[in-house]
DNA sequence: GTGATAACCTGCTCGC
DNA sequence: TGCGAGCAGGTTATCA
């Protein structure tokens, strides 16, 4: 899931979840997922994001202290999805086994109300911490400007890729110039902004090109409602239109839009690319 | 410290 | 039809 898909999730969790209080949380036997049990008594204040990340803040009634914040942070990894519906019955008895059939790997209870984290791949990770303390999400606490936040600018994206000597898929991917691609968008802001993902170094002036080409392709992403290429669904069930609308993603071998000549599809750092070796230089 | 690669996990698609 | 290989919206650990 990239930005596009997590925004659509926080904004359909933000009109439905405030005000909510956890009454009790089960999870999978893993890592990434225990810390949803300690969730409980969280009383929902606020739905934000940064990245890929959903952060849900809470305020939790302490012995000591009243209204203590706390954050419950959900990574959807790659094939994540969240949702909300009336408790029936049989959610009271049904076995970690059953769950696991259906993929389910956490689960948070509300007065009359289950939300489940469904996770195919088990990528996803759930996080409960101190509000603002990301000591333990190396990703999150290093993590650069949320690309849809005012903070990310040209000069910022600049500055973060003459930073680092990789190419400039990689440095995408790795969050810390910009927060919230993945390997769709960065594959699509590439080829509108005509720029290699084998470069190491851009000039300003294409860090501009490129600034734009990213904000662009998100906001198109975000309009089209995400990207569901199998598993992403919105908080409401939905899926995405964005897979009709790609430009160069996943089109390795049909024609650039552009020049007519064949896309190339690559491996960069582990991830499958496409890209017009005749337009992108 | 930096960069490249493997590993995590499961289901789907494609070729034989 | 059945089987194995390869691939997939991401991140982290390990190694050079």
């Amino acid at each position: 899931m990239e930005l596009p898909e997590v925004e659509i999730v926080c904004r359909q969790m933000r009109k439905v979840m405030v005000g909510k209080e956890i009454t009790s949380a089960w999870s999978h036997n893993s890592k990434r997922f225990l810390p949803a049990k300690k969730s409980v008594g969280g009383v929902i204040s606020e739905i934000d994001r940064h990245g890929k990340y959903i952060l849900v803040k809470t305020n939790v009634k302490m012995l000591t202290k009243i209204n203590e914040p706390y954050e419950l942070i959900c990574h959807l990894g790659m094939s994540g999805s969240l949702s909300l519906r009336k408790v029936t019955p049989a959610d009271l008895n049904i076995s970690p086994l059953a769950l696991a059939k259906k993929y389910i790997r956490a689960r948070w209870f509300f007065s009359d109300e289950i939300m489940e984290l469904r996770d195919v791949r088990r990528f996803g990770w759930v996080f409960w911490v101190k509000a603002g303390d990301y000591s333990q999400i190396p990703t999150l606490r290093d993590a650069g400007p949320d690309a849809l936040k005012p903070d990310f600018t040209p000069k910022a994206l600049y500055e973060g890729i003459t930073k680092s000597r990789q190419n400039i898929k990689t440095q995408l991917l790795g969050q810390k110039c910009v927060a919230g691609l993945g390997n769709i968008y960065v594959d699509e802001a590439l080829w509108e902004s005509g720029i290699s993902p084998l470069r190491t170094q851009i000039s300003q002036a294409k860090a501009n090109l490129l600034h734009n080409a990213i904000v662009e392709s998100l906001k198109t992403g975000l309009r089209h409602g995400g990207t569901t290429l199998r598993d992403y669904r919105t908080f409401t069930g939905t899926k995405g239109t964005h897979q009709d609308h790609l430009r160069c993603y996943g089109r390795g071998g049909e024609p650039c839009l552009k020049c007519q000549k064949p896309l190339t599809q690559i491996k960069l750092g582990g991830r499958g690319t496409t890209y017009c070796k005749n337009c992108q230089k």
